[in-house]
DNA sequence: GCCTTTCCATGAATCCTGTTCATGGACCGG
DNA sequence: CCGGTCCATGAACAGGATTCATGGAAAGGC
């Protein structure tokens, strides 16, 4: 049932995933080609066959480069987790004979997830294991976000924002582990922060404090809507407005804020973890989940009951 | 930021990966070398090869064959996961390309749904994708009916009867498509078919005619109480009494039966599909749910506003 | 013990194919 | 109209995967 496509020659080879991977990213043959050390030709002689062999064009290509189709989007996100599990390999084999575990998975996060929460458990980790050299690389947390960075095969591991209520992308396997509530930030001294207007930012998915307002008969006069979380709070410490801010963010505030607890029942957000399974079971992977799990919580957090594994 | 291990000469190619996989399958080399087809000379050159490159002993070659080591099962077993992933880019590729979709997806569906909705469906999506094959499971809607189907992963899509005041079931998706009135249904020719005891079945949800019963002065003699809404209509066209069904149970009715609505406010139910929301991002599902949105409806049913999609 | 069988190992030869080289064509901006 | 910048293409080259033809080692039969 999984099946359906008619038996091709040859399967994909590593080096024409990345050259897949490579020109989907810089958008041009030539760029591609320099970026992997090959030649114009051979890029271009890669992805002729690669496309007889799929048979569906993956790149339009025009004057200005090359331009994934549909279909080389879907390739190149492919090729690339494809290639993050083979890179995972070397380093599995590596911890099943001598034990050590080694590797440098990628890490996506979100800024303030990456600023507060990683710096322990990355150092954990590597003195838990010398061999591992975990990467760290910062996503804004909007449309795809962290998650999309694990399924298009740019990152081993996403610190994400879990919304309970959807279920995982397809493919993903997603696993909540902290709550972190929301706290009112105003200007320090201000008599009326009510009165002040709200700051919000792009990746604030509001859906978390949504219903939150939707309770309160108290309506902020006016929105500003800027890029960043550290924007808002800097913004905020200028008295610029207020904002209802997640505790991450508030760690490391500037200073001339005022925090105020939102009630027995602020809004709050999960955050998790983000792999693919096939990942999950790599143990640079296993590591870093088991570090996160067992590092000292930054104020704000809640760890999240551990779900129990239900047998299949 | 692709990379991912200390670079190593080369990354192991997929031959490579399927000579790991059978060695590790056959526990011989000569075996796994007649299994792809090779020779037993090559298989020895690429293990000796792979061993180098990943730095570990993989298999123990004794009199008896090859014994996988912990590192090679580690490593067979990898290499199984990227052969999987790898052998699944030709299909995401071709469906992304040319549209085309292809599985077998399992389509749950009451009885009346199954019988008057979804042949149009199904002739529809095969026609715009030949490589489609739904298969449709018919399932009594009691208990936890068609959605109990997909939630137990015995089906990629139910259609439903929508409660619209009980919130979706956890992990589903529940999207209402079709409002659909009860009518009236009684022998043809009888004079005062109020009179005749009302045939109902055990899939009615009476909460559905609850109401609607609630607001007449007229309360039906006697109740007849069978399994199948086809059984309630044959007994009503022999005369034995009358009976209220919705719309989709009168469709392909038997002869003998007069129709008489219910007044302007006819107690009515919707009817929906049920989905998780993972499956609900495959193409097959989407397909299916996009052709029973531009079916034609059948006589009795009307459209439900679609709800407009909350950013996330 | 010898001989046979069944494993895997190994070096040289072969064939395949990925890559380069050296072009050519299409298009855009001065 | 002329560089400049893309990608395409065919022929030549080089590297490595595979085979061929061996050899060594161990186990079982006699």
């Amino acid at each position: 049932m999984t099946d359906g496509s008619p038996r091709r020659d040859t399967d994909l080879a590593p080096h024409e995933l990345r050259i897949l991977a490579a020109v989907d990213r810089e958008r041009s043959f030539t760029a591609a080609a320099s970026a992997l050390g090959l030649t114009q030709s051979a890029v271009s002689h890669a992805v002729r066959t690669l496309e007889g062999r799929l048979g569906a064009v993956l790149f339009d290509r025009g004057r200005h480069g090359a331009r994934p189709t549909p279909a080389g989007e879907r390739a190149a996100a492919h090729a690339r987790q494809v290639l993050r599990l083979l890179a995972a390999l070397p380093a599995e084999v590596r911890e099943a004979s001598t034990g050590e575990v080694t590797g440098r998975p990628v890490v996506a996060a979100f800024r303030s997830a990456a600023a507060q929460l990683l710096p322990a458990v990355i150092a954990g980790v590597t003195a838990r294991h010398p061999g591992l050299a975990p990467q760290v690389r910062i996503v804004r947390e909007l449309g795809p976000g962290t998650a999309g960075e694990v399924a298009d095969g740019r990152a081993d591991l996403g610190i994400a924002t879990v919304d309970p209520a959807a279920g995982p992308p397809p493919g993903l396997v997603v696993v909540p582990l902290f709550e972190e509530s929301y706290a009112l930030v105003h200007p320090a001294g201000h008599t009326r922060p009510k009165e002040l207007p709200l700051v919000d930012w792009d990746e604030n998915c509001s859906s978390y404090t949504r219903s939150w307002w939707s309770e309160q008969d108290w309506l902020p006069p006016a929105t500003i809507r800027v890029e960043d979380d550290t924007v808002v709070l800097s913004l905020v410490a200028q008295g610029v407005g207020m904002a209802v801010v997640p505790g991450l963010s508030l760690l490391g505030a500037p200073p001339g804020l005022a925090v105020t607890d939102l009630g027995p029942r602020p809004p709050s957000r999960r955050i998790g973890y983000v792999t693919t399974p096939a990942l999950a079971r790599t143990a640079a992977v296993r590591a870093l989940v088991r570090e996160l799990r067992s590092a000292p919580l930054p104020a704000g957090l809640a760890a999240v009951q551990r779900p129990s594994r239900s047998p299949s």
